[in-house]
DNA sequence: GCCCACTTGACAATCTGATTGTCATTTCTA
DNA sequence: TAGAAATGACAATCAGATTGTCAAGTGGGC
C-alpha cells in the first residue's frame, strides 16, 4: 500500500495537467453554454435529446436511451420536460403500439436552429484566436484518450462484474 | 431570425468538434475515477475538498468555497461527508472560534495519497500512447479556451447583471 | 393460435451535486 | 460600541441520474 505518495513520472504529469484542463474546459462550456442559451428554458440534457432527434430523426425513448447509454427513466423524464415546453411531440408509431416516436416540433426545429446558430458563433469568434492544427491535435489527444480510458474501463468492469442496463 | 440553421465556418465546425471530445473525455474521465476509486466511498466533489485542503492546508468552510467559487454550503455538505467517515476533521481555529479549520486526518492523508498513487499509475499507462508534444499542445489549447470562454462569459454578465456570491 | 418472456410506460424512491433563502450568532470595522 | 458582514445550521428546491416495481403491450417459439 502506497502510504507516501510517489513522485508521479513526468509524462504522467503531463497527463494530468491535461485531465484538469479538460476538468476546466468543460466547466466553462457547461457555464457558457447556460448563458448563451439562458431565457430559452433548456438545459444541456434537454438539448442532447433535440440534438439526438435532429440527427437521427424521430425515435422511441429506449431508443434514444440505448443509443445514449442511459436508462431509459432518464431520457424519459427529459423528453417529458421537451414535451411541456411543446419543443417535441409523440406520435402514433407505426410499428408499436405503446411505444411512441419522439419528434422533434416545428418549434422544436426553430429552437435547436437557433441554438446551434448562437454557438456556431461562439465557436467561430472563439475559433479565431487558436491555430487550426492545433485544435486538430488537441481533439486528436483527447480523442485517443477518451478511447484509452474507455478500454481501460471496460477491460476492468468486464472481468468484475457483468453489469447491465435495465 | 435564423430559421434554416446556417452551415458554420470551417474552423467553427473544428472547435465544435473540440467541445465534443471534451465532452465525451471528462465523462469517460468521471466514470473511470469512479471505479478506480470504487469502494473507497469517496466521490469526486469529495476528493476536490480533499485536494484543496492537501495543497494549501486547513481552512475553514467559506475560505473553501470562495476559492472552488461556489457556495459555501455546498462545501458544508462535502466536508460534512468527509467528516462522517474520519477524512476530515475539525479544529479549533485560533483566528475564528466559531469558523473551525477543517484539515486531512492522518486516515484522509493515507487515502489521497492511495487516491493520487492509483491515477498515477493510470495517468503514465495511459501517457505512454500519447506523444508528450501533443499532450502539451492539447492542454494549451484547452487552457486558451478555457480563458477565452470565461473572458467571453463575464464580459457578457457583467454587462447584464451584476451577480454576486452569497 | 397461444403462452411466456421481453419490452415499455408510468411511478416511486433514492442519491449526488449544487443552489437559494433564512435565522441566530459571531466577528469585524467604521 | 453599534451596525454591517460573515458564519453555521437548516430547509427547500432543482437537475441529473439510477434502481426498482407493476401493469400492460408485443412478439417469438411451439
Amino acid at each position: 500500500m502506497t502510504v507516501t505518495a510517489m513522485a508521479p513520472t513526468e509524462p504522467a504529469r503531463e497527463l494530468e495537467n491535461l485531465t484538469l484542463s479538460v476538468r476546466a474546459c468543460f466547466r466553462e462550456l457547461g457555464a457558457v453554454a447556460n448563458t448563451l442559451h439562458q431565457g430559452l428554458s433548456v438545459t444541456a440534457a434537454m438539448r442532447a435529446v433535440m440534438e439526438h432527434l435532429a440527427d437521427h430523426g424521430p425515435q422511441t425513448v429506449p431508443d434514444i436511451a440505448g443509443a445514449k447509454r442511459v436508462s431509459r427513466q432518464n431520457i424519459q423524464v427529459r423528453v417529458d420536460r421537451l414535451s411541456e415546453r411543446e419543443l417535441v411531440e409523440l406520435r402514433p408509431n407505426p410499428a408499436h403500439r405503446r411505444s411512441a416516436l419522439v419528434a422533434l416540433t416545428e418549434h422544436g426545429r426553430r429552437t435547436f436552429a437557433a441554438m446551434q446558430g448562437s454557438e456556431h458563433k461562439l465557436f467561430a469568434e472563439l475559433a479565431s484566436g487558436l491555430p487550426k492544427a492545433s485544435i486538430r491535435t488537441a481533439r486528436k489527444v483527447l480523442s485517443q484518450l477518451t478511447h484509452d480510458l474507455q478500454t481501460w474501463h471496460s477491460d476492468l468492469t468486464s472481468q468484475t462484474e457483468g453489469k447491465e442496463h435495465d
